[in-house]
DNA sequence: ATTATGAATAAGTGCGTACATAATTTTGTC
DNA sequence: GACAAAATTATGTACGCACTTATTCATAAT
């Protein structure tokens, strides 16, 4: 199967994915060098080379110096989540948002929170809790921990006018983070937050940020009822 | 800033990045074009262009065609799922695998399956209830509905061996998928299977998946009550 | 039999050039 | 001034070569 002429390395990595969906390579099976698969398509080892490193970030094959190309034994989904500024998500569905801070407080940080950083201690540390809200309604339930060493301008910003998650982002952008995504019964005290009867299943979202090694900040942001994470990919 | 000598495109991915974290380059910035960037960091503009695009992947910038790049206004957390087989998946954990088929058969899908694959009907349909045990206790109940028409094999696969999520992941890989997350309090004749009290809030993980446009397969899955999922990136 | 040593191999990276493509800006025409 | 055509520009892709690096595999030394 001999690509006729314009060729780009999409096409390539389309060659060899439907390759592997129709089984000329199975998985475990090694496929041959990437200057073959050049010979055979009449292009450049490295358009191969960036259609195999593609097919490799997906998941679908797995890439070793000498060892070659093998096809994964065992294929995992690989779903690519865009998280937005909650602003913004807001926004974007059509609502007016809004926003409250429900308390400020500097304090100590839980060994539960500094674990998740990976430090011992992450003191001092700022608390806020806030609600964000769109069209009036409860949105998105957020609590959340900011290093105040990584981060000591945060004490200065007046949280009426911006919410922490806005100002963070907009000016302490991270260089890693992690995420978790869980359910969780509502709280009796969150419930009368968020305008829910209680116990009902909220979707939780934990994410934590660092610049380099440092903590930035860790927030469980609890959404509303009928909140879906979507993916498209 | 100059890099000294052997350098790779990460390394140029690094210096830009960190660019836009210290505000060198602001939100809505526009970024020098690639060449004078090479000619400043002494490389190819090839290594630049490498290092530019996988900046774009991640949603840290935006770039196009004569318009350039610039720092994108609205950053986005881009966190990539890893979704195993369930078998899989449980097998790390160190749990033995166990797999409990709940009901099978041929039927009409309802509109809203059909609809989740943007088609009006998809019939005829297998519907698949099943539960996936992590050492001797429920672990994800998945409700499934399979494409029969692209997939019509599967009526010929024998469940008690194996899981329809394997047999398909293993026979059937498909080309896109799409997935949905949220919460939700159990239903009572699930809870029974899944040995959870009433209303429960449960994850639950809805993947859609096609080979090419042809629908292969729509699963519920719901998972048990203190299952994480977690990214790193 | 076990462990160093080293040759061979296949992917990873870098470079420079050429051309393609999309979008913007300038120019030309009415 | 409005609109279409053409020049300009920055990113996208392709290519071929050279070199690097990790890993395997065969061989030699212990």
């Amino acid at each position: 199967m001999t690509l006729a002429d314009r060729q780009s390395w999409r096409d390539v990595r389309e060659v060899i994915r439907n390759r592997i969906l129709n089984s000329t390579y199975k998985p475990g099976d090694k496929l041959p060098r990437d200057h073959d698969i050049a010979l055979e398509l009449e292009c450049a080892r490295s358009t191969v080379q960036r259609a195999m490193s593609s097919l490799a970030e997906d998941g679908i094959v797995e890439r070793k110096r000498k060892g070659g190309t093998i096809v994964r034994l065992d294929p995992v989904t690989r779903a690519t989540l865009n998280i937005p500024i909650t602003k913004v998500e807001i926004e974007a569905r059509g609502f007016k948002y809004g926003h409250h801070l429900i308390s400020s407080e500097v304090t100590s940080a839980p060994p539960s929170v500094a674990a998740r950083f990976g430090v011992a201690s992450m003191d001092p540390a700022a608390r806020i809790r806030a609600l964000h809200m769109a069209g009036g309604r409860p949105y998105v339930l957020e609590d959340r921990w900011i290093c105040l060493k990584t981060v000591p301008e945060f004490r200065d910003v007046d949280l009426t006018y911006i919410s922490a998650n806005e100002w963070l982002v907009r000016n302490r952008p991270y260089s890693r983070s992690d995420v978790q995504i869980y359910a969780l019964p509502i709280q009796p005290d969150e419930a009368e937050l968020m305008e829910v009867p209680e116990g009902s299943a909220m979707l939780v979202l934990e994410r934590t940020t660092w610049i380099g090694r440092e903590p930035i900040t860790h927030v469980k942001a609890t959404h509303t009822v009928d909140y879906r994470l979507m993916t498209s990919g």
